[in-house]
DNA sequence: TCGCTGACATCCA
DNA sequence: CTGGATGCCAGCG
């Protein structure tokens, strides 16, 4: 049984384990820790303050205009290009590694199976 | 204790 | 941009 306690715990973990300098996606997550999409999002602005959550973006590579500011200042401090005019290019150039960033994982990361 | 409704940092045609 | 599909939570009665 997967609470919402439990989805937020992995959550944290998951976004925790973001390679620096690379992005990945809500449904990267979702996927990953086993719900929808949207779910991440909900979780990541209830408890996602303390948490990497630039590296996490849309499929599109953007976050909401509130978050803009605060995101382009990160991806700047780790090389992420911020590329307003082709915003599916960070996306594409800086998206982490499934298999490098699930490595990171620690081992008892229940992912689904 | 339900059932409806609105809000959310999503995704797709 | 518009409209529908998903999952979950919070507020109201």
């Amino acid at each position: 049984m997967l609470t919402m306690d439990d989805l937020v715990s992995r959550v944290r973990t998951a976004v925790s384990a973001i390679p620096t300098g690379t992005i990945a996606t809500y449904g990267d997550v979702a996927e990953l820790v086993g719900c929808h999409a949207r779910q991440v999002g909900r979780i990541m602005a209830a408890e996602g303050a303390d948490l990497p959550w630039w590296r996490v973006t849309n499929v599109r590579g953007e976050l909401p205009a509130h978050l803009l500011p605060a995101a382009r200042a990160r991806w700047d401090d780790e090389g992420i290009p911020f590329v307003p005019d082709a915003p599916g290019a960070r996306i594409a150039s800086c998206r982490a590694d499934p298999s490098a960033w699930v490595a990171r994982l620690p081992r008892e990361f229940p992912t689904g199976g």
